[in-house]
DNA sequence: AGGCAGGTGGCCA
DNA sequence: TGGCCACCTGCC
């Protein structure tokens, strides 16, 4: 395939730092985006592949292969929120009265939700448990890479849990999945034999949501709030991993707290929008981490 | 070179 | 309810 099988570039309605782009498609929300030695992103979602280039401004512009081109700018608005006001979001979370919020915005400008294929979503954060992002994305990779379908020439999606019914636990070992195999193999015969039942759940409200996520095989809260802010825009979803358990403590003070208890504050504390300052806390947290800020 | 990793489920008391 | 611990295995 050839350069003229893609688009020219057009403007996508986004500015962002390096760094901001990098959290914001690389930061654990999707693992299906990767750099390109030019700089350039690549992401795939259903079937849909978009390469995303940022300009020296920081403005962002896209290009899609023409088979899928023409659905592109719709199906972008929706994976990038583009439609919900970002800055009246974040106004509404109570950074005036938390210097951590505040300090946490202001140091991922313009970082926001993704919106992705719930199903997806669903199996991607299946494969995380206690895996880093890195590893995330292989198991995705090769999940697409053997399982899923063509979207164009060398790039393919991920499977659909209905593909996966045929697929053995198995060969689902021999995507890096480990103990994850187990808990995919049985989510996606659970799914076959309750048609709608996925598709039902993405429209409940968010707490029935959830309680019917954490009936299938592997998933916890974690997973259940994971699959339902970035997949199914549950902005009021707040997940509790190791690094926000971590930071609350850190930064809160909420020194032996549950995951539980700490995901009943996060919504009472930071509101209707609590993800979105989950995923600030979150990024802050990982690039305290690297030695970058205290 | 080994410990550890964006959890969950299933045991025990 | 609360606290272990096994579950896989490829990276840093």
């Amino acid at each position: 395939m050839t350069v003229n099988d893609w688009t020219k570039w057009q403007s996508l309605p986004l500015t962002l730092t390096t760094s901001v782009m990098a959290e914001l498609l690389d930061g654990g929300q999707s693992f299906r985006w990767h750099t390109q030695s030019n700089g350039e992103w690549i992401g795939m979602w259903s079937d849909c592949a978009v390469k995303l280039a940022r300009a020296s401004d920081g403005a962002l512009h896209w290009s899609a292969p023409t088979a899928v081109a023409r659905r592109m700018e719709r199906e972008l608005a929706a994976y990038f929120r583009l439609n919900g006001s970002l800055a009246e979001q974040v106004n509404t979370l109570p950074w005036r009265s938390d210097a951590h919020l505040a300090k946490c915005l202001e140091a991922f400008p313009g970082l926001r939700i993704l919106r992705q294929p719930f199903g997806e979503t669903l199996l991607c954060f299946l494969c995380s448990a206690t895996k880093q992002i890195v590893q995330i994305k292989q198991m995705a990779a090769l999940l697409a890479d053997r399982h899923g379908r063509e979207i164009v020439p060398g790039l393919k999606s991920l499977p659909t849990w209905s593909e996966l019914t045929t697929v053995s636990e198995i060969d689902l070992r021999r995507c890096q999945l480990g103990f994850r195999a187990r808990y995919i193999h049985q989510t996606a015969a659970f799914l076959a034999d309750h048609p709608g039942w996925l598709a039902e759940t993405e429209v409940l409200p968010y707490a029935e949501a959830k309680n019917r996520l954490c009936l299938l095989p592997g998933v916890g809260e974690k997973i259940a709030d994971c699959t339902l802010l970035f997949g199914a825009g549950r902005l009021e979803a707040f997940p509790v991993d190791v690094w926000i358990l971590k930071t609350m403590e850190r930064r809160y003070g909420l020194t032996g707290w549950k995951p539980a208890q700490v995901a009943q504050f996060g919504r009472a504390h930071f509101g209707p929008f609590a993800g979105l300052a989950q995923q600030y806390l979150f990024a802050y947290e990982r690039r305290a981490a690297k030695g970058f800020v205290i």
